[in-house]
Parts: structure tokens; sequence; C-alpha cells
DNA sequence: GACCAGGCACATC
DNA sequence: GATGTGCATGGT
């Protein structure tokens, strides 16, 4: 017996409800957010975009004049702070140079030549960029995480082997290509990663404890 | 005190 | 091409 991802999805967004993602007000603060939150917990990222609210910060121009050190502290709750530091100026200066700081500009790209243009960005892999145009530009892109490769290898529908790109084409063969839909399920795959398929599972209270393969 | 968290780049073999 | 390592804070 094997379950279909849209199965999946459906069971999940029946017991969990909408998650209404991402947590964040702007476009630009969802981009900020997507490189604090590398391997990072998002409490300590909330934090870290708290400082710079607080600050006035969450704007393209004012965060690149800011100078690297102040930016750091700023951003320290978030851990990694002197490397995503550097990691949020590329990025700035990506935007800066190429769309005058200016995301709707940006995101008049089509999906494929940004994609490859925001992965020659350095600090910027796959996951960040998937999240930023899933998230920020509300692109049709299936976003990958250690979570999604966690619950899926373990319910055996993903070999332990498969990479990003393979997994994201997986998931994105299986389910309707629609923005809205990778959006929600992207955000029920990281709820169920949190509270129950962590390191060390609580499979009997997952609510996709009925789609697991049985284990010897 | 150990373990974990919504990665990524780089060194080394 | 595969594998290992540094980056760092804060919660459980």
């Amino acid at each position: 017996m094997t379950t279909s991802l849209t199965e999946y999805f459906q069971s999940a967004l029946q017991q969990l409800g909408p998650q209404s993602w991402w947590p964040g007000e702007t476009p630009f603060e969802i981009c900020v957010g997507a490189i604090l939150t590398q391997n990072t917990n998002w409490t300590n990222v909330e934090k870290a975009i708290a400082n710079l609210k607080s600050h006035e910060l969450l704007d393209p121009h004012r965060l690149w004049a800011l100078p690297d050190l102040e930016l750091a502290q700023l951003i320290r709750p978030a851990g990694y702070f002197n490397i995503k530091t550097k990691r949020l100026k590329n990025f700035l200066q990506f935007l800066l140079e190429n769309y005058q700081g200016d995301l709707t500009q940006m995101f008049a790209e089509r999906l494929e030549p940004l994609r490859e243009k925001l992965l020659s960005v350095k600090g910027i892999g796959p996951e960040t960029a998937d999240s930023i145009l899933l998230y920020a530009a509300q692109k049709p892109i299936f976003v990958v995480d250690t979570y999604t490769k966690r619950i899926f290898t373990r319910h055996q529908v993903i070999s332990e082997e498969a990479d990003y790109h393979e997994i994201q084409d997986h998931f994105m063969r299986h389910l309707p290509d629609d923005t809205q839909t990778y959006n929600e399920f992207h955000a029920l795959i990281v709820n169920v990663g949190k509270h129950w398929c962590k390191p060390k599972p609580d499979c009997e209270h997952c609510p996709w404890r009925g789609y697991l393969p049985d284990l010897k």
C-alpha cells in the first residue's frame, strides 16, 4: 500500500489546518528570513529580525549602508552571524546592482533564469533560492529541506541517496504545479518535522502515522 | 551537558 | 566525485 503525495497533503491540511506561510510581513523580510534561517531554529531568527525592524533596517538600501560589524551584532541571535552578514550583503549587492534594489523588478524575471542567478550569489543555495522564489516571489517551485528528506525517506517515498534536485523533481511531478499547493505543503512538512518527525521521532502521534510503511 | 535547529561553502582525499 | 568540517546562538 503506497500513499500518493496529494493524499499526504490533504491529510495534513485537514488535521493541522492552513499554515499561512511565510511568517514575514513583506517580500524583503521573507528574503532576509530565508538567509537567516539557514540551519537555525526559527525562534532565533525572529529575534534577529525584530532587531532589524526596531532599527528600521528592513529595507535594501538602508541594510546595504549598514556597516558589517553593526549588522553582525543585530543578527547575532540567529547564529553564524559573521557568515550570515556576508551572505546578506552578497544578496543585497546582487539586488542593488541588477534591479536597483527593487524586488518587484527582480521578481518580474522568469522563474528558471532567476533561480540560476540567485544560485550564483555566494551564500544562496537551492533551499534558500527556492524559498525566496516561492514565498517572496510567489512562483511555483517546491522547497526541499531537511524535514522533507527525513520524513519521506522514513516513509520510503524517496531513497536515502536522492539529492536536492531529485527530491524536488519527484514532488513537482506528483503534485499540481501550483504556487499555493507548494506553499502550503512545504509549511505542513515543516510543522510535521518540528513536532513529530524529529531525529527521535514520535510516530505514535504523527498526523501521518497511518502512512508509515511497516517496519521489521 | 548533549543535542538540535527550515544550509552552504570550502578543504581534503 | 565523495566525504568531512567550520560557522554560533538559544531552547529542550
